[in-house]
DNA sequence: TAATTGTGAATTGTTAACAATCCGTTTGAC
DNA sequence: GTCAAACGGATTGTTAACAATTCACAATTA
């Protein structure tokens, strides 16, 4: 179970990182244009990597292209959508713990214990930005455990869910509900982790 | 039902589109890899907008993007990989066949009955290629018409699939099914047309 | 005043040159 | 002869300048 080839990660990978969890965290509005000039100075580098992070982020459905427009932030799911997209994700977790459960290794759980770790920091802080990160960063890791193409869909899944962190008032019952997918996933238990997952997913 | 604003395509996605079908009808191998300046050549544009077409199909899971190695087709997915994408398709436009079916106009109507005809002529001349493409547009279309945030998740499971046209001999059994589709959404007959639907992707 | 047409700055789209990286081949040491 | 380092052509990655388009606003007309 090797991860090793995603640490190097792109230049516009690293852009696409950056801008996809500003924007899932709520720090854009949708009603500013993005302008790419702006980006290139933040990141120290020409349009050119900028038009293809946003590029990216548009096929993902973080942002929306429109031609000789620019790009704006998305505007979330109309309710049916929303439910359509929600099963989707629930059905992809599910298979892709399947999947990858049996073949984990030890240095897996602890990498999947640094993120609780980590998600438990940022809801004692109430870091709305970490927590979106680390909850998504756990789900990724089993996804991308299974399957890297996968990854893909997973993830254009959940960018348009546009999820909204900042209505969340119970920190604690994050971190339970995460402790309740490591700890399955840790005993190898496929049925309970699947519950673990569905319950949190909703 | 207005789908003309997509009439209007950049050229970023008349390439893009152009080298879908290719690699769809299985006109590329995956053993040679593409080369930006050959494409920029044929299509008389500069490297950039081939850079980009490029990076979106590999967004999109028709190729495959290596950093400074350029990209390579896909390969088809593992067997339960593939059951789980054509799960996901299904329950898909099932999804989009019962948000759009009740706001379809005799308009659309045409169009299908338009797409339907030119399947049945690329059947009779065994036209894989076109087949291929006719196919796919007559659920792309029902799909566009729901959503068109669903269609771009839509067009990355489907390629994803890397469905194998050449291994058809029953063209009869496309149109007929292809038929009972049409025919189901024109009565407005949500039942029918997702049975007819499930029983095409199989 | 209201609607329309210019006008120009701001922004996106494209290009070609340059930089960085990869890969097959040659060279050289052992 | 075998292996590893170094070279060079081919390819991808980045940049900055230029072209095309959009948008806000002023000027013009009815």
């Amino acid at each position: 179970m090797q991860l090793a080839e995603h640490s190097v990660r792109s230049t516009r990978e690293q852009i696409v990182d950056t801008l996809r969890a500003e924007v899932l965290a709520g720090a854009w509005t949708n009603h500013a244009p993005v302008r790419e000039q702006v980006l290139a100075e933040r990141f120290g580098v020409s349009r050119g990597p900028i038009r293809d992070a946003l590029q990216e982020l548009s096929r993902e459905g973080v942002l929306v292209y429109r031609p000789n427009k620019g790009v704006r932030v998305n505007t979330p799911p109309a309710e049916a959508e929303r439910q359509l997209l929600q099963a989707m994700r629930r059905e992809m977790e599910s298979f892709c713990l399947s999947q990858c459960i049996d073949q984990l290794t030890p240095t897996d759980d602890e990498q999947l214990a640094d993120i609780l770790a980590e998600l438990t920091r940022a809801c004692d802080s109430g870091d709305l930005s970490s927590i979106a990160d680390c909850d998504l960063a756990m789900h990724r890791y089993l996804v991308r455990s299974a399957s890297s193409e996968l990854e893909a869909i997973w993830q254009s899944i959940t960018s348009r869910l546009l999820m909204d962190y900042s209505r969340i008032d119970r920190f604690d019952q994050i971190v339970s509900e995460h402790e309740a997918i490591v700890e399955a996933v840790k005993q190898r238990d496929l049925k309970s982790a699947q519950q673990a997952i569905n319950s949190n997913i909703i």
